[in-house]
Formats: structure tokens, C-alpha cells, sequence
DNA sequence: CTGTATCCGACGCGATACTG
DNA sequence: CAGTATCGCGTCGGATACAG
């Protein structure tokens, strides 16, 4: 007899199974900020306002308290005068580093692809989004 | 005397160099179409929704056009009573496979990690987003 | 320096009704 | 069947001012 695991259920059931992984990781202004902490290192907060190009104060506060919440991001209080708080990426945000090297690696074989389409269609006639 | 090349200043200056192709694969319900596409080949547009979940007809059609125009997904019309097109996932969209396994492996491995975190967080009276 | 509070405009999306 | 048109709401993000 043949069995039916929970895992083949989900397998049959799920939509798609990287859609949760997707809103952890790539929700607004959050590959940003985990490339120039990665990049960079540790970060004060202005710093790290003045790496991540046209972000808000307000913004990259909700970014990082989010971030922060699901392990991706470390947060640092200094108590000094003035204060002091320093954010870095985690051992569990730099496991995302693979991921991040497959997408450069579609963006260096694959964004002209995408731009020439672009070109194809906007000058068919087709409708525009 | 040492040179410094157009792309070593595209390293200094460049903010995040998978922003835009962050900004193609996960717009808001292109990862699950793609996805969907994938998985079950050439689909209806009434199919295509059915597989989608949650989405609706006004939806689809918006982000089925900007895949179509990204050459992510094709668009085959045919010319009968009632009408039937048809949408596939293209080549190029098939080249993200391996970024969507990386999203699937690291997903396997750190999900858990995530909501572990979470709990954590929750747990700590540290300030909720 | 590191945020928070408030206002507000733009956009995304769902619901519904309608068309070729 | 495969969309399109319209409306309305909710949320997100920007600007600004303010606080610890």
C-alpha cells in the first residue's frame, strides 16, 4: 500500500512555498539594508541612513525593528552622551548570502535580457501596464 | 600606477546592485505566478487564477502584463468562440530557477530560525513594529 | 545622535458591475 | 471565457516637527 505523507499533502496543498521566505527577505527597503550591512559592517544609525541612499529616518526605524525581530539584524545601545546604537547583521541575516549571490548572478546574465523585452514590447503596440 | 575601471567605481557608488532585479521577481504576486507557472506549465487565464489563491481577475491581468512585458511569461491568444489564452512561463523565466531554489533551501534550513526569533522577540517586551 | 509623533498624499488592492 | 471600468478603502511612505 501506498502512503500519504504530510509532506506530500503540502507538496499538493501549497501555493508556493517560498512565499513566506519571500516577505521576510525581499519586503520594501529590506535587500538594501542587509547588502550595506553586510557590506559594510556594523552600523550607527545615521551611517547606515546615509549607505542606504533615499531612505527615512522614520522608514529605516520600521525596517530595522522588523529585521531586528526576525533574528536578521543585531541592535546595540550604548548608553553614552550623545547616544550611540550600532546595528550588524546576523550569523542567521548572512545565511542569506547565497541567495543574494544566485540573484546577482540572474542580474548579470539576465537584467539585459529583461530590458531588451522591454524594448520589444513597449514598441509593438502592445497595451502597457 | 594602478587603474580603477567603470565597474570597480559601480562597486564603490552602487547602493544595492539586486535592487532592480528585486524589483521584477518580487513585485507582489509574481513570485506565486511564476511559481504556479512553473510547476503546472501552460495554463488559462481562469486556471491560472484558480491555482493562484487569493488573486483577483484585475490583478492577474495587471501583473500577468508586466511579466509578459519583463519576457518572464508568454501570451498566446487563440481566435475561437469563447476565446481562450493562454499564459506560459518563458525561458528566461525558467533562468530564475536557481534563485527560487536558493530561496527554497535556505527556507528548509532558517524559516524555523525565523520564527523562533520572533517568539523571542515577542516575548521580550522589546518595542513591536 | 537616535529616534517618535503627526499629518497627508499616493498607490495597491478588493468588490462589483459590465463588455467583446 | 477573458478581461475592463469604476469606486472606495486601507496601508505605506514622505515631510516636518519635536523629544530624550
Amino acid at each position: 500500500m501506498t502512503h500519504i505523507t504530510s509532506s506530500d499533502v503540502d507538496l499538493i496543498r501549497t501555493g508556493c512555498p517560498i512565499a513566506p521566505v519571500v516577505d521576510i527577505v525581499f519586503s520594501r527597503w529590506t535587500t538594501p539594508i542587509l547588502w550595506q550591512l553586510n557590506a559594510h559592517g556594523r552600523q550607527r544609525f545615521n551611517d547606515l541612513r546615509d549607505l542606504v541612499d533615499g531612505i527615512t529616518a522614520k522608514v529605516l526605524t520600521q525596517r530595522l525593528r522588523q529585521l531586528e525581530r526576525d533574528g536578521l539584524v543585531s541592535r546595540t545601545m550604548h548608553a553614552e552622551i550623545p547616544p550611540r546604537v550600532e546595528y550588524e547583521i546576523t550569523d542567521l541575516g548572512r545565511s542569506l548570502a547565497p541567495v543574494f549571490a544566485a540573484l546577482v548572478t540572474w542580474s548579470n546574465r539576465h537584467l539585459v535580457d529583461v530590458t531588451q523585452a522591454r524594448r520589444s514590447y513597449d514598441g509593438s503596440g502592445k497595451p502597457l501596464p
